[in-house]
DNA sequence: AACTATACGGAACGCTGCTCCGTTTAGCAA
DNA sequence: TTGCTAAACGGAGCAGCGTTCCGTATAGTT
């Protein structure tokens, strides 16, 4: 091996130019087709959409998990953000809350997000560790946060935690009768201490 | 149309004896499969092993949810049974946690029911009804005599429990950090009504 | 023994994800 | 400008799946 350039992540010669329009012209298209198709859309679809053959879409995104990553990396940046955000702020259950309230927004607006999220844990690993990873930390903050203050008893683990809101989510479009943001709050008010029942 | 036998439900006349032991044996094949490879295992891999072919399992059983639905007939009526049975034991709370539990346990071995319930509202359309509908009845028996007792207060609905129940246990095999009885337990908690945090 | 409604089996079709390789082209250097 | 090559492209092709359809076999009856 050289000694110079040791280190070929160091070394990523700038992609062509087709390719980097090639990607944009996916990422619009994917977008697009899961608004109206789900993440699940067929990928000859979304290829078909943004004009590029078969081979270029796996080319640019092996598996389908990380197109999905692409297209919503903005929004989890955005999750973290404001979850860093509300530790500053309110008291801690309330805060995990308001958080948990803006992740199921998140997720039941994109159309069977939440379902590929926790289906295949092998072909959507990369989609897991994307969201999950990210956010996880986060939830243990927030999490943290209410153990210390007394708000919360410590039965679930931000993993836990992170995907009970994401199991939570699923199927909450196409069925007007389930309310994934009322159950999700529920879930949290269950994190308080016991309960004392007195008049 | 003829006046004796006006409804042609009463007139089933019974099935042909083959037709009884296929019957028989797809049930029996897809119990098995189902353990080895989740309710998704694919239809010639059932067919094979009951030593039928494509064309029968699928007049026995148009949709895959029939097959489901028949196989696990029999723990869904004792879900209900016991359900039942706890309405005159204990605390209403108590009670609608130890059946949320009994849930629990049926959803999580067997691999994908879970996940089947949720994904295709339309395609898995009869064992929704199956479950959910079976099963949505006596937990609104449980709610009610909760929120009457003062344990609970009215915020989810016995439909919107009874599937979020179900959603939590997506996923709960195959990862050993994600621990959908726990959750269950917390979301049950938070049903409670609104926790006094004294010393 | 003959007859027929009932049931069977599996070839065939369409739709998927994914791979592979011959062809095209962007970027560069002479 | 021209020529060269690594990079990128495209889509035919394969495998696996669910589902249908119809010619064949047979249980039960007469």
């Amino acid at each position: 091996m050289s000694v110079a350039n040791a280190d070929p992540a160091r070394t990523e010669r700038p992609k062509r130019a087709d390719a980097r329009r090639n990607e944009q012209s996916l990422l619009d298209a994917a977008a697009a087709v899961f608004v109206k198709s789900g993440v699940d859309a067929p990928v000859r679809e979304i290829a078909d959409r943004a004009g590029v053959g078969m081979g270029t879409i796996y080319r640019h995104f092996p598996t389908r998990a990380d197109l999905v990553v692409a297209v919503y990396e903005h929004q989890i940046d955005e999750c973290v953000r404001v979850g860093t955000d509300l530790l500053t702020r309110g008291t801690p259950l309330a805060s995990l809350a308001t958080w948990a309230d803006l992740i199921v927004d998140f997720l039941v607006t994109k159309h069977g997000l939440a379902e590929a999220l926790q289906n295949d844990v092998v072909r959507f690993e990369v989609l897991h560790r994307a969201i999950i990873d990210r956010l996880v930390p986060v939830c243990a903050q927030l999490l943290a946060a209410g153990t210390t203050a007394g708000e919360v008893r410590s039965a679930i683990s931000p993993y836990g935690l992170m995907r009970g809101i994401g199991n939570l989510c699923v199927g909450s479009d196409s069925d007007p009768r389930y309310d994934a943001r009322a159950l999700v709050q529920t879930l949290i008010a269950g994190l308080a201490p016991v309960t004392l029942t007195e008049p």
